[in-house]
DNA sequence: CTTCAATTGTAGCCAAAGCTACATGTTAGT
DNA sequence: ACTAACATGTAGCTTTGGCTACAATTGAAG
């Protein structure tokens, strides 16, 4: 079947989005996924220098439910991409390009969160569900949630 | 820093979750990502197969963006998993645990994207990010949504 | 019935993200 | 000042999910 590449796909029924369509968001969702890990990281240790004051790896290695080594390889990778510097013994601190994506990161995963619960979310759900979710999250959904939070608020208040 | 393993960390301002409940979370976050695209194969196997009657590797690979190879590996995988089976040249067809699968996945997502729109999310926004958003969202999350939709409908009506 | 283009398959590469096992540093307590 | 326990680092393996390049199969058109 289709031997020509693309002419005018019979879209039926249920109409499938274009090819060109669909995989710019299969595209999106895959390259979200790249970065869901880096993120991750840059925001748990960000958490860890604000409340203890350092992030070491082993805590950042427990606090993810990974072992060690991998840990390590991934705070190479932050290295690598210039998010983070480590001082070996001392602990990991994120680069000023790392300390703005943990800003952005936090500011996020805040809203996902606080509109998962205010959809009536169960908390335990939602903060476990906000933890996947935020990674996928784009701008525009980020203004339309933060909007959505707003009337809520109002809402509540009346 | 922190000679013994677990006692309790002094929980400051912004007050993190503990190691254990963190790490459980970050390990959902884990395998939903992991299977993220198993589920995405076979929601877009049965669309196709729908749609148009048959699903074929390379229109697979097309929808998803990837090379065909890349297609015809995963594919493998889903097989590997029982969830597709193949005849070789002849297209590929989801068993019946995969087409199990893969109306759960559909339905999902349908409401993933109804909650979206409803949120004041836009279109194509709605449908890119629901593509990496419905692999995180938890049954618990699930229920929430479709009983927001249900209040959501309702007041829109009156 | 042949041919040639599209589809499908295979081989072999890479990087990321996980692991275990082992080696090396550090440092708190005696 | 030692030493044992913990933290950190290194080596080497696996799986997943990408890729390109090439080989084989199908089937529509001539």
């Amino acid at each position: 079947m289709s031997r020509k590449a693309s002419p005018v796909r019979k879209q039926s029924l249920h109409a499938l989005p274009t090819e060109q369509a669909q995989a710019r968001r299969f595209g999106k969702a895959r390259s979200a996924r790249s970065t869901a890990i880096l993120e991750d990281y840059v925001e748990l240790i960000a958490d860890l220098i604000e409340s203890t004051g350092e992030a070491r790896a082993t805590d950042i290695a427990r606090r993810l439910g990974v072992s060690h080594p991998t840990a390590i390889n991934t705070i190479a990778r932050l290295k690598r991409e210039g998010l983070a510097t480590a001082r070996p013994y001392r602990g990991i601190f994120l680069t000023e390009k790392g300390d703005v994506l943990a800003r952005r990161v936090r500011a996020r995963h805040r809203l996902v969160l606080e509109v998962l619960l205010a959809l009536g979310v169960p908390h335990e759900a939602a903060e476990a569900d906000a933890e996947g979710i935020e990674h996928h999250v784009s701008e525009a959904t980020l203004k339309a949630f933060s909007e959505f939070l707003r009337g809520s608020r109002v809402k509540k208040a009346s």
